[in-house]
DNA sequence: CTTTGCACTTGCAAAATGAAAGTAAAATTA
DNA sequence: TAATTTTACTTTCATTTTGCAAGTGCAAAG
């Protein structure tokens, strides 16, 4: 449990400081489905980042604690990243976050399947998919 | 349900585009927390948004369909800010970002408390909160 | 009828962003 | 083994956004 730097109590307020930022929340939401990503892999994403601002959000993240930059395991010139615990406890977040938009925007369909099936049982989802993420740490 | 704009498929990349941002955020979770604002309210808070950019962050919410401008019952000087139905949706991601820094960060002790409560059952109150407010909004 | 309160708008310097090109080391290919 | 490609960034620079301060215009209060 660290210390907040700024803000002295509101709880969003801390958060934002670190998440409030539409590439923070979509490197962590990447992670979270792919439980680790070259840093090739995040500018291949949908939402085309810049590789500057990536650059500077992964700075930001692991000096925050959320990712972790390792060693990747088949290359030397490859760098892997993961989420910590503390980034993976963001999954709530980012589950609630499909719900809002599942509701309000139009969303594809293997996302729409994905997330009423979460919904059957989100909390037992939300359990297991922590739980499995952080043995993942464990090994790698 | 509105169709988004620009992303096609990802439920947290159409959110982001209207959500991903601290103030966005902050102003929401203001609107949650007192279900109403004056534009003096928000400047009063305590993150101290500056007005130009709230008054930016006020227009694009409400061109997303997240908060709604009315008049103030007592003033024609006065406005008043409330969520819409689809605002009032987000408090479950306000929620979750509120345990999530409870976890990590520093926070008061009165807003700990209230998350402690709410975390007893979370569900019901998430249920029971969002059903009163869409109640406000009739009346109001 | 002047002053105060309220909801903004405007102007401007500083910072952040985004596109594109560059760099350096590692891996692959010739 | 030399040349090329891949990978993870960094640099540059024009454009956009931010943040602060001051201003505007209408409503209400004194």
């Amino acid at each position: 449990m660290e210390k907040v730097k700024k803000r002295s109590d509101c709880p969003i307020s801390c958060s934002l400081d670190v998440l409030g930022d539409k590439w923070s929340l979509l490197i962590v939401r990447d992670l979270l489905e792919k439980q680790q990503s070259t840093y090739g892999d995040f500018l291949k994403a949908e939402e085309k980042i810049a590789t500057n601002i990536l650059a500077t959000r992964l700075q930001m993240l692991e000096e925050n604690g959320i990712i972790s930059k390792l060693d990747h395991p088949e290359s030397k010139a490859k760098v892997l990243y993961k989420l910590t615990k503390k980034g993976i406890d963001l999954l709530p977040i980012i589950v609630e976050f499909g719900f809002w938009a599942d509701k309000y925007y139009t969303i594809d369909k293997g996302k729409k399947a994905a997330l009423r099936e979460i919904k059957k049982d989100k909390e037992t989802f939300i359990k297991t998919t922590i739980q499995d993420l952080k043995k993942g740490l464990e090994k790698g």
